[in-house]
DNA sequence: CTTTTTTCTTGATATTTGTCAAGAGCAGAG
DNA sequence: CTCTGCTCTTGACAAATATCAAGAAAAAAG
């Protein structure tokens, strides 16, 4: 079970000693979420990052007449809002678990510790950022240079298993398109 | 001089020490670049990362048929590819000098020694980094939820200097959408 | 100051995507 | 099982945006 949260950490951070991933480790608490629970709400400050282990969070934000998903986390992905976490300022958005989710968490003061036990520590999470920045950038550049349907095509590779687990009306919303088109495109494909 | 690369290096790293500063600011070598030249070229390595003292860098990536500018550095900014700079892997970016451009540059080598003169550095780099992927949120975010003309608003409002120096195409591919839509927000707007 | 090249604008038209409204399908509550 | 909400689908239509082509304007080159 430990081993799990270990392998997420090691996918996330890159090769740790395994003492010194096993010292990470006990500063995470293992804990269910029901369907439906906010592990954050919009304005709120973050104090936490969570691993999905099981289940699905959704980060969404309130835009002016609609609610806009910014990303599902499902197994194996983290939720947070880096910002709010690391700068303690108001969140931008809201967290919360589209089924019965179990995640790995951990908060804000243990967090902090980590870089007395991981000597690389700061490193390692600096490539983490880099990362995530990445991701960030490549999904900007689609939306610059791809229709709904290739943006559904390529996150349909990526990611099929969220397609018969999650509201597809989420997935639209995240790609940037309406249910309705989302619906035709996946007419279309079939 | 000296002192508006400290002010940026301030701006986007946060309080130093100021002799800190200026240790750092000895890594930084002013370098001017001919309207044209390509700092970087897509699939390179990127080893180098600038400020931009005066002029424009444009960073792009060539897509199925048309090439989509994904950033526009102005004065005050700076460019690289974050990922190629830190993995040393290929560079999904080329960046190119818009209009005579003077920049500030630091090769990797010399990046990587900061850490040794300023103990708080990966720190500050750290939060760095995370105000870059926040901006990048923000821009997915507004691709989620606004229309074109929305988009080219806010960005005006953030960025009017932009408008008067900067072939307008580039823009309006930054933006996420065609120059003709771009030309008739203008017209609309004025 | 011309000439040439690039960039921007405009109109006509096509394509993509969104909106509205209705109904079908499905899951959960009782 | 049946009712009640959701969610998804579908069609008709509207709005947003892209494309193509031509010309105007501006910038660069000579």
């Amino acid at each position: 079970m430990q081993n799990e949260l270990e392998y997420y950490i090691k996918t996330y951070f890159g090769v740790i000693q395994s003492e010194e991933l096993q010292k990470i480790s006990t500063f995470f608490e293992l804990q269910e979420i029901p369907k439906g629970t906010f592990l954050l709400k919009e304005g709120n400050i973050c104090n936490s990052m969570s691993f999905v282990q099981s289940g699905f969070l959704r980060m969404f934000a309130q835009a002016e007449e609609k609610e806009v998903t910014q990303w599902i986390s499902n197994k194996g992905y983290f939720a947070t809002d880096l910002a709010s976490f690391n700068f303690q300022n108001n969140s931008r958005w809201s967290i919360q678990a589209i089924e019965d989710t179990v995640v790995y968490t951990i908060y804000k003061e243990n967090y902090n510790k980590i870089g007395q036990v991981v000597p690389l520590w700061h490193e390692l999470e600096k490539l983490f950022l880099i990362k995530c920045f990445t991701m960030l950038e490549d999904r900007v550049f689609k939306h610059l240079s791809l229709k709904a349907e290739d943006r559904y095509q390529l996150f349909f590779e990526e990611n099929p298993e969220l397609f018969n687990q999650v509201p597809l009306q989420y997935i639209a919303s995240m790609l940037g398109m309406s249910p309705e088109t989302f619906s035709r495109i996946r007419k279309k494909i079939k």
